[in-house]
DNA sequence: GAAGAAAAAAATCTACATAATACGTATCGG
DNA sequence: CCGATACGTATTATGTAGATTTTTTTCTTC
């Protein structure tokens, strides 16, 4: 006989409906990482209590958890900021970034199941099957490519064997989005993404450490100096 | 001077008094890390508000900042519980933390300026000065001596060039006392951890990022044997 | 202008109301 | 009788409203 589907009670760790402060955290960090909630500027309890139609404690808690993403900044008794935003902080989160994800891919590497390579195909796949910007004249941030693309990236270090790395690269990863946002929508220099993630790929398939970690790298300051550039012209 | 180790203040000047939330959170983190709290245990609102003697919304923001030191989980409508310890657990952060320190000493040694060398010779002498065990009959933990260890130990990685990565070597040193004082107080195995430190002092001094890195390594990996021990000898 | 007092705004905290979960007990089918 | 399921109660997490403390701004006064 077929296993029964189990019916509607919950097994696991779902819980049934979705806390207030689940729903402001997730808002919230979308709006500072759109790049809506301008950088440094002052997160107003009263303020955030409206915008996002909750009371105080959902808000302040939601803050409090932004605080670990880096995202938000905390002083006592004065409240909460969005996180400023700089050249040199880019700067140290790019390497930080390299550093992070080269260990990341060598250890997925040389661990990784058979399944995971597949995982890395299908990711690589779908990624291409996405348009980049929702316009064809101009960019237009395509929300669907950048879930593929945060998909392919972290699939690319899901085997590294530590969840903390794993953790601390997703974080990182945001932060990236973050300045890429900021940046403007401005289209991207004529270069051939698709191309590289390919490459990276193969990289993979191939089960060369040395070349997927550099073509990674390779990858992230490419992309970062279009976000240098911009930050090197803001008026502030 | 190393970064502090709370998210709580962060830019600008210190306020003129602290809050309530930032006394919890300081006393519910010591308490999680000396082991007091139980791994795995729940953390009721209503007890947390009467041990520590405030109201409930600076105890559950102290949890909400708890969480990202991965000291704390939380579930949605389900509350907040003390962070689960394991073996597997514990041999992912082990691992996690000689990836990101073997890279920080490694930048720092290859950036760190002639007042970071001394400001390392001044720690490792002062770690020096300090006894390990409060007692000479029984080992009883030094808050001292584990200050001025952890302090040297940030001081080695201090010039790495990224506040970011900093902060993850700092999280996860403070997850492993944690491990270190779980694991009971026993005496250590009789190795001459001071010697140690000098060893890994002259290699920083020689400029040695190769030596550096694996002393470093190798310091925690033979620190870390007792507590699997123990792990393994777990009852539960 | 600068120093200081008063007022306004904002963050923080408490107390209580509400909603969700956990648990013990009863019930049902085998 | 045993196991599993449903139900009702107790417990706990979550959310709201408003009081309190702290900071920031404004308004004097020198």
């Amino acid at each position: 006989m077929p296993p029964s589907t189990t019916h509607l009670t919950l097994v696991g760790d779902a819980p049934a409906t979705e806390s207030r402060t689940s729903r402001a955290y997730a808002e919230v960090k979308r709006d500072i990482i759109s790049g809506h909630l301008q950088p440094g500027s002052k997160l107003k309890i009263e303020d955030l209590r409206q915008i996002y139609n909750t009371g105080t404690s959902p808000i302040r808690e939601a803050l409090s958890l932004l605080t670990s993403d880096h995202l938000v900044d905390r002083i006592d008794q004065r409240g909460f900021r969005v996180a400023n935003v700089s050249a040199s902080e880019f700067e140290e989160l790019l390497k930080t970034r390299c550093w992070l994800e080269e260990r990341a891919i060598r250890e997925s590497i040389a661990n990784g199941s058979q399944s995971w390579e597949e995982r890395v195909v299908l990711a690589n796949y779908r990624l291409s099957r996405i348009p980049r910007s929702e316009s064809k004249e101009q960019f237009v941030a395509n929300t669907a490519w950048e879930q593929a693309h945060k998909s392919f990236h972290m699939t690319l270090l899901s085997e590294c064997g530590s969840s903390l790395l794993l953790k601390f690269c997703d974080q990182l990863y945001e932060q990236n989005i973050r300045y890429r946002h900021l940046s403007g929508g401005k289209a991207y220099p004529a270069r051939d993404i698709a191309e590289e993630h390919n490459s990276i790929c193969d990289a993979v398939l191939a089960r060369d450490g040395d070349l997927a970690a550099r073509l990674l790298v390779d990858h992230y300051v490419n992309t970062s100096s279009y976000v240098f550039e911009q930050l090197g012209t803001r008026t502030e």
